[in-house]
DNA sequence: GATCCGACACTAT
DNA sequence: ATAGTGTCGGATC
């Protein structure tokens, strides 16, 4: 539920007048099952016994009085105290007056009753949203961006002709003088009474009316010609380029009159906060987000996470070290307004704005000491103030014109704001707002298919930063456009190697590294983990890191935490690159969430790892001949969209009992899933001879024509082409004794990947890679924890869990020189471990449980555990005679391992 | 509501 | 033509 409509409903309950149900209607504009507020109605989970009172556990406890409401809420509060698990929230009210309590962030709210809607955002812990983070990002812009929304509505809709850039400046405009009447820019309320009192309640004439205000705007007062009405002589000169291009006449009605004076007069433009408006109002002009009002709340900490690594810790420490030293401080506030900051993907230009913010509060900081040592030295002298940092400083790129448009206006509300500031904080320091200052070079363009240099020149060292969050797309296109692709091309083509496989936010890092390169510039964006794993990492690195670059700090991945349905599971991390800037101090930091922690490291190599930088190539065939690992086989067969060639083991019995004659074509069929669970499906293994006898009988007739559409519709050539085969797999591997067995999906929690054999009776499906009759000794190296840690770098990870690879992780492990005698010792130990998982019973999925997962770990199987690490003692023994310490340590032999051997291989060939 | 993993398009070879 | 990987979204708890 959007925010403005939890405001509107309460809205409606306090005004009923009849308040039998108030609580349960209240709890119902919450997230609050629906189902539990039927039960609590009926008083079955209703904790409270006592007429008038509901109590939910964990969420409230309620009491409705006619008596004293303090006294009534002291004894509400003294039960709560002996509670063991308290609920979140006390609330007491005789609908006149109303008491409430937060009991795990101590607030109080106390309140007439009939001002419950303004105050809704104290119960949005039900929604999963905590007060302080709700406050942080401010309502107002909420509340402003959802009115808003609904304006744009209504004009879009009764212009439908109106150009785009026409709608969006308008829109612009309305708000740069709704803010600037809140805010003693323009006299107050100025714009919103004028607009009352001079137009029609039809809107007929609103649009001559706001084009000859508009005009105005764009004049200095004492060039305005001399026949200018009166009413406008009240209003300033704005400039600063947003009146500068004629309104474009849009139809006015009733409806819309109304809804920009109901924003003027219902929102406090004064909170706006400039670091999310910008996203908002993006969400209303883009139609597909606009069910993601609200998706920026944790966008500040984040854009945080960024700038401070990158520049903002060190100016701070610089300020630190400088204070009480005026020529030091001096030197500072020159230096803060020199340094130039571009965001090459800047949306609604989040990332300048809250740095613009920084920046003019260090200045703050920094004439503040200097008044501080003035007035110590009693001189008398008073400062003046000459302002530093200015929004000439900030360039931004954005493809997208609205937000261009909404970064300005962002960028002035920020300048605006932080005017003020200065003048309550410094005496005698004024920043006049009017006329509004160039607001940066916010460009509207395609970021790859530009010059950033033209845009942003910068000599050898100059002091830039360049930051953002540009846009990513998957690898392999998958979501990419043509255009997309084209892009990269311009990009990528001319550098060797492969791109394809790369996701789009490649072309930004391409970019700012070549921007950078040999000069103290630096850079740091956030990025999906994808391009610091698996596949990726070396197309793109290598041709990074082939430049005078290197990583100077990174965030290790984290999920991006917005409400957006779309970016649900994004997990990203944030990469700093350097050039000449040599970061003597690289950094690797954790989102622990509350204290951010950091490790100093000497190198961060392309995995995010501190160690060298090694790339680790996918390869067709194993660097150190172990036997040829298979990808298990593809059904390509439409999967459960149509029954195909699969059979779950009910179709399949159904199938045998009525035709017991096609027993024989069946094969036992395992992927991830029913291997981890010991199970299994049946699929059918046929060849031409036996699909001509089986395709007369209709329930195998119509998954072989079910096969067949589906193979035939898929927009892939490959898969059309398997079309005129549709009883075979597209792949048809198959052991002649046994296989080992490898999943391809395997959750972090785990502390080995439970590998195993499977006899011939079996397919593997492709979520399982196969050595077919392989010796039993690398399933044993497969089993140990040294593979494990060689899976865990050198594979592609979704989520929570590692993709197993077969060119990226099995060909590339490295193996040193086994004797005869270790291989039997090895296998001895394999043979343990695979009896312990027969006579311990259970699944793979209980045995090996998750031991290392976040949330509810699972120990791993004692025994099993017991033989896996006797296993590991031999293996390790075989790298290294006197074993590992730790992880690290076995990643880091290996990869020097690897490195050496990728050498040799090379030189031999 | 988070996690797992089946499925397969797209790319490299 | 063949084969492998990353990503999406459906399934499942």
């Amino acid at each position: 539920m959007a925010i403005t409509e939890i405001e509107d409903q309460i809205f409606k309950i306090v005004d009923k007048k009849n308040y039998d149900n108030f609580i349960y209607d209240f709890l119902s504009v919450y997230d609050i099952p629906k189902a539990t507020i039927t039960k609590l109605k009926k008083g079955i989970n209703n904790l409270s016994d006592v007429a008038g009172e509901v109590y939910l556990k964990n969420k409230l406890y309620y009491k409705q009085t006619d008596k004293d409401l303090m006294q009534s809420f002291t004894d509400v509060k003294a039960k709560v105290d002996e509670l063991g698990t308290k609920p979140r929230y006390i609330f007491v009210t005789n609908f006149k007056e109303v008491l409430a309590y937060d009991t795990k962030t101590d607030d109080t709210l106390s309140i007439p009753f009939e001002r419950l809607p303004q105050k809704f955002e104290f119960f949005l812990a039900w929604n999963g949203i905590e007060k302080a983070d709700f406050d942080k990002e401010n309502p107002a812009d909420i509340r402003a961006a959802e009115r808003f929304a609904k304006l744009y509505d209504v004009i879009v809709k009764d212009n439908p002709h109106a150009t785009r850039k026409g709608l969006n400046l308008f829109l612009i405009r309305v708000l740069f003088c709704l803010f600037a009447e809140d805010t003693d820019i323009f006299e107050k309320n100025l714009f919103t009474n004028k607009l009352k009192e001079l137009t029609q309640l039809d809107g007929s004439d609103v649009d001559t009316f706001i084009s000859t205000l508009f005009s105005v705007l764009d004049v200095k007062v004492d060039n305005r010609p001399a026949d200018t009405p009166s009413w406008l002589a009240d209003f300033p000169y704005v400039d600063g380029d947003l009146f500068k291009d004629p309104h474009e006449s849009l139809k006015f009605t009733a409806k819309s009159r109304k809804l920009i004076i109901d924003a003027g007069e219902k929102l406090e433009w004064d909170q706006i906060n400039p670091d999310i408006l910008g996203s908002m109002l993006q969400a209303v002009a883009s139609e597909d987000s606009r069910s993601h009002l609200g998706m920026h709340y944790t966008s500040v900490p984040n854009i945080m996470k960024v700038i401070k690594p990158l520049f903002l810790d060190d100016l701070r420490n610089e300020f630190e070290k400088s204070k009480g030293n005026y020529k030091k401080l001096q030197h500072l506030y020159d230096r803060i307004g020199k340094i130039k900051f571009m965001d090459p993907a800047c949306g609604s230009g989040n990332f300048l704005i809250v740095t613009y913010k920084q920046l003019r509060q260090l200045e703050i900081d920094i004439l503040k000491e200097q008044n501080k040592i003035l007035a110590e030295e009693g001189s008398g002298k008073a400062m003046m103030y000459l302002p530093s940092v200015t929004l000439n400083q900030f360039y931004g790129i954005e493809i997208d014109d609205f937000a261009c448009d909404t970064t300005r206006l962002s960028l002035w509300i920020a300048e605006h704001q932080m005017n003020i500031k200065l003048r309550e904080e410094i005496n005698n320091a004024v920043r006049p707002t009017l006329p509004l200052q160039h607001a940066g070079a916010i460009i509207c363009g395609n970021a790859l298919r530009l010059d950033w240099e033209k845009l942003l020149p910068h000599k050898k060292d100059d002091e830039v930063y360049l930051f953002g969050n540009p846009p990513y797309l998957g690898s392999h296109g998958a979501k990419q456009k043509k255009t997309h692709k084209e892009d990269m091309k311009a990009v990528f083509a001319n550098l060797n190697g492969n791109y394809k496989g790369l996701d789009y936010i490649s072309g930004w890092f391409m970019l700012g590294a070549k921007y950078i390169n040999n000069t103290k510039a630096t850079l740091a964006f956030v990025a999906t983990s994808s391009i610091t794993q698996g596949q990726q990492v070396f197309d793109l690195w290598n041709k990074i890191l082939d430049l005078n670059i290197e990583i100077s700090f990174c965030w290790e991945p984290f999920t991006w935490n917005n409400n957006a349905k779309n970016n649900a599971k994004v997990t990203v991390n944030i990469i700093g690159l350097t050039s000449l800037k040599k970061a003597n101090n690289k950094r690797i930091y954790t989102d622990n969430s509350f204290n951010n922690t950091f490790e100093k490291v000497d190198n961060i190599s392309p995995y995010l790892t501190n160690h060298s930088t090694i790339f680790i190539k996918s390869i067709g065939s194993s660097i150190s001949n172990l036997p040829e690992m298979d990808m298990g086989d593809m059904a390509n067969d439409g999967g459960n969209k149509a029954p195909g060639l699969l059979f779950t083991i009910e179709e399949y019995k159904r199938a045998i009992e009525q035709y017991p004659e096609t027993k024989q074509y069946f094969k036992k069929h395992v992927g991830t899933k029913e291997y981890m669970s010991s199970t299994c499906r049946y699929c059918l293994w046929i060849g031409e001879k036996e699909y001509n006898l089986l395709k007369k009988i209709p329930v195998f007739k119509n998954r072989f024509i079910n096969v067949y559409k589906h193979r035939q519709s898929s927009s892939d050539k490959g898969t059309n082409n398997l079309a005129t085969t549709p009883f075979k797999f597209r792949d048809t591997k198959i052991a002649r004794e046994y296989t080992i067995v490898v999943p391809k999906v395997n959750t972090v929690g785990r502390l080995y990947i439970p590998a195993g054999l499977l006899t011939k009776d079996y397919i593997i499906s492709d979520l399982m890679f196969g050595i077919y009759d392989g010796p039993i000794w690398v399933l044993g190296l497969i089993l140990s924890r040294l593979h494990y840690v060689w899976i865990k770098t050198s594979c592609g990870k979704e989520g929570k869990s590692y993709r197993y690879s077969k060119n990226l992780g099995y060909n590339t492990f490295p193996v040193p020189h086994l004797s005869n005698r270790r291989k039997k010792e090895i296998e001895g130990l394999v043979l343990k471990i695979l009896d312990i998982r027969d006579e311990e019973k259970g699944t793979l999925n209980d045995l090996y449980g998750s031991p290392l997962a976040e949330k509810n770990p699972k120990p791993m199987n004692p025994r099993l555990l017991k033989a896996h690490q006797e296993l590991d003692q031999v293996v390790d023994r075989a790298y290294k005679p006197n074993g590992f310490r730790d992880d690290n340590e076995r990643l880091a032999l290996l990869l020097d391992m690897y490195s050496k051997k990728v050498n040799e291989n090379e030189s031999t060939n």
